[in-house]
DNA sequence: CGTTAGTTTGAGAGGACTCAAAGTCTGTGG
DNA sequence: CCACAGACTTTGAGTCCTCTCAAACTAACG
């Protein structure tokens, strides 16, 4: 699974594959449990097998959530993760879900030993670059409704999996206007 | 300058400091001149030694800047850089600059040679990753003031360099309320 | 079958947009 | 050294999108 993923990014050696196998711990948590509070240093990076997550933050007293993730997604907190902060967002699980965990040190452990996973790691970054840099331009360049019929295009199993309120503050939206913009489509 | 600038994300030997620094060509630009033409692929990274630019597209017969480049910033495409398609996007120089250039070969042959140099990418990706994130949330979630305020906070210097039109597309703001924020404040 | 979470509908307010026009600045040529 | 063209910025008027607050539905679950 997390293997067979991982070919997408950049193929590795068997025992680099088997090394790395070794350094991840699988972890199983319900609905509505979390990965990460905010204000607590987010030190694992995951791997999401199966289900359902996002991460959301509170402004002026509200949640607003800014990103998901499903199966076969990376997720961390990355800010929090990278710098060793304390995290602004909070990590929750959506749905009950299967993850595979590995720490920052046994991560850079990992960088050390094999150059080959240091670069797996380099190109997923890039990749996860790019996507972010094309939900930036939606949420800065976008209108709502074009927001929302991108998602429908382009991840549309998200509507069925996620309340509607999760994925208007997702999309930068209150909950009454996209529900307005549903009803007119 | 070049070398100086890496140190801060990574130190490297100096044996790999000199391969990679005669990897790297002066570029010298004049105002105007364009690094980059919308349906090129872009096939060279940009460290910006001297000057300013700009990356911009077009969007309904209107240029939208989307990023600037200063001193220091390391500058291209990412997404043509990174996947070599066609860019959607030009680069445009805001002042006569001094760049270096390496091209996409060369940095992957660096790849090979030297693990240290992938993971200085490795750890550059991160850093630029984090901004991305930071500037995506502000474009989602504050108002068009708010936004104004925090490019006065963060890095005043680009209202004295860069025309008003231009930054107000950059913050997702049309000019003429751009002005009006700043009567107010 | 009642309670709670989630969604829709309504009304009014406000921020930001567009189009249009008037200023302001700056550099170049006479 | 002045005048003017072109680039840039501000001001005005009217419109529309999205927001907020409130209330009514609807669905799901114990």
């Amino acid at each position: 699974m997390l293997l067979n993923h991982i070919r997408n990014y950049y193929p590795l050696s068997e025992e680099a594959q088997a090394t790395l196998y070794d350094c991840f711990e699988q972890v199983i948590l319900n609905k509505n449990d979390y990965l990460l509070h905010e204000g607590k240093i987010c030190r694992h990076l995951y791997f999401l097998e199966k289900g359902a997550l996002r991460g959301y933050y509170i402004l002026d007293g509200k949640e607003i959530t800014h990103w998901f993730g499903f199966e076969q997604d990376f997720v961390t907190s990355f800010h929090s993760f990278i710098t060793q902060a304390p995290a602004v967002e909070n990590i929750q699980l959506l749905e009950g879900s299967i993850l595979w965990a590995i720490s920052k040190e046994k991560l850079s452990r990992l960088f050390n030993q094999y150059h080959e996973i240091e670069r797996l790691v380099r190109i997923a970054y890039e990749k996860y670059y790019i996507r972010l840099e094309e939900r930036f331009v939606n949420a800065q360049f976008k209108s709502a409704t074009e927001r929302y019929e991108g998602l429908l295009q382009t991840r549309p199993y998200i509507l069925e999996r996620i309340p509607l309120g999760h994925i208007a503050s997702y999309l930068g939206i209150s909950q009454e206007t996209l529900s307005r913009i549903r009803s007119r489509l």
